[in-house]
DNA sequence: ATCCTGCCTGAGCTATCGCTGAGTATAAAC
DNA sequence: GTTTATACTCAGCGATAGCTCAGGCAGGAT
């Protein structure tokens, strides 16, 4: 289930792009203004961001210059109402992945948002290290320093979660979100239970703890 | 909890905030003129503030500079009663970060408030700094030196006051407004014990204090 | 059909945190 | 130097966040 971000002002475009990448399976959230946008970007981490260039306020492509400060990785689709070239080479300058001009079909950019996310996810490491420790996604193996350990895909997913956010305090709501679908039922307990779990498996021979409890606040994967 | 000072001559404008504000979970405070605003933000360093442009008295602009020369981060909103282009561009220049003009309609006002707030929220720096001291307010975890300091919530909150206010006395009352909350009944005590305990963390291996006593007065956060 | 593994729930347990209250120390006032 | 107000300290208690365990259920393998 893959998270899209959506940054415009005009409200018929985000109300049509949400509701079609919502029934195409993705996760949208929306954003009004540049700065909502990157307030919701820093606390979602969305896998594309869908940004017009045109807003008042802070404009596009300054809003795109923030995102790729906080992650240089994130796919980012701009969206440009002018045709005129020179904005759109600005665009792909600044470091966005592909833009798309408005009037736009659908199809188009739903396209166009498969091929970043694929290209994205070809892209993006199959392994993933913190410390002597390192998640290998494509097989789901962990590994400790020389010790192998297998994972069930719950477990893959959560330690996913942590090697992709290092040093970042996670709630348990924001990994229930994540690695539970986010209409979950049930109480965060399952997240407890899992992290127990995980850190057995990670702890086995007498390894120091990586996967922290910060009392009131949520996990955190760090040394000592 | 933010706080938010109101400062307007008007009494049908701050008894609507007031009203408006607190039902939204703000702690509103009012004043009816400028002076009287200068006053208030002084001893209770609101989050926003809420300024109209028209007063008898010292007028609005000039309190506003008088707040940005204490607090030049401090985010105001201006009241204008005249649309009058000129005016507005007065206050935004000298340092105001939005404004409405009159009348407005409540569910503007909101929107604003929380605009500017969410924004100032994104600019202000993760990790605090005072000496040798630092604070990571997203991990909740200190450091004096190279030496690395867990805190509980409270003790968190605690020295997050003093960071954020530096080299300033603040009273008991203003720390257990703060960091407990406004209606907190018990006494001043549990303030002294969170000092206590929070200096024990800070002096560990015999650094010299920073959180120092003024009898009578409260604590101060300085070097020597 | 049965066994096994993994996912999830619920209940009880534990440790920690936040707070209180009483007693002690210290500084200021007289 | 004595008194008084203010601040500090410590032990202990109650609440609760987080941990742990046992068990039920479902789906796939044997």
């Amino acid at each position: 289930m893959q998270r899209i971000l959506t940054i415009d002002d005009d409200p018929s475009v985000t109300s049509v792009l949400k509701r079609g990448l919502s029934y195409e399976g993705f996760v949208v959230d929306i954003a009004s203004s540049g700065q909502e946008g990157l307030d919701i970007a820093r606390e979602r981490y969305p896998d594309l961001v869908i940004l017009d260039v045109m807003m008042p306020g802070m404009d596009g492509l300054e809003v795109l210059r923030r995102l790729r400060a906080a992650d240089a990785q994130l796919p980012v689709l701009m969206l440009t109402a002018r045709d005129s070239p020179t904005d759109q080479v600005a665009g792909l300058e600044r470091g966005a992945d592909d833009y798309v001009v408005k009037p736009f079909t659908f199809e188009v950019l739903l396209a166009r948002v498969r091929a970043l996310l694929r290209r994205h996810e070809a892209e993006s490491p199959e392994v993933l290290r913190f410390g002597d420790l390192s998640l290998d996604t494509g097989t789901r193996r962990a590994q400790r320093g020389e010790r192998n350990i297998d994972l069930t895909s719950v477990e893959h997913d959560l330690l996913k979660q942590f090697l992709e956010h290092p040093e970042r305090v996670l709630p348990k709501e924001f990994l229930l979100d994540r690695v539970w679908s986010y209409d979950f039922g049930g109480s965060t307990n399952i997240v407890e239970v899992y992290v127990k779990q995980l850190r057995q498996k990670l702890e086995a021979t007498g390894e120091p703890r990586l996967i922290h409890t910060l009392r009131g606040a949520g996990y955190v994967l760090r040394e000592e």
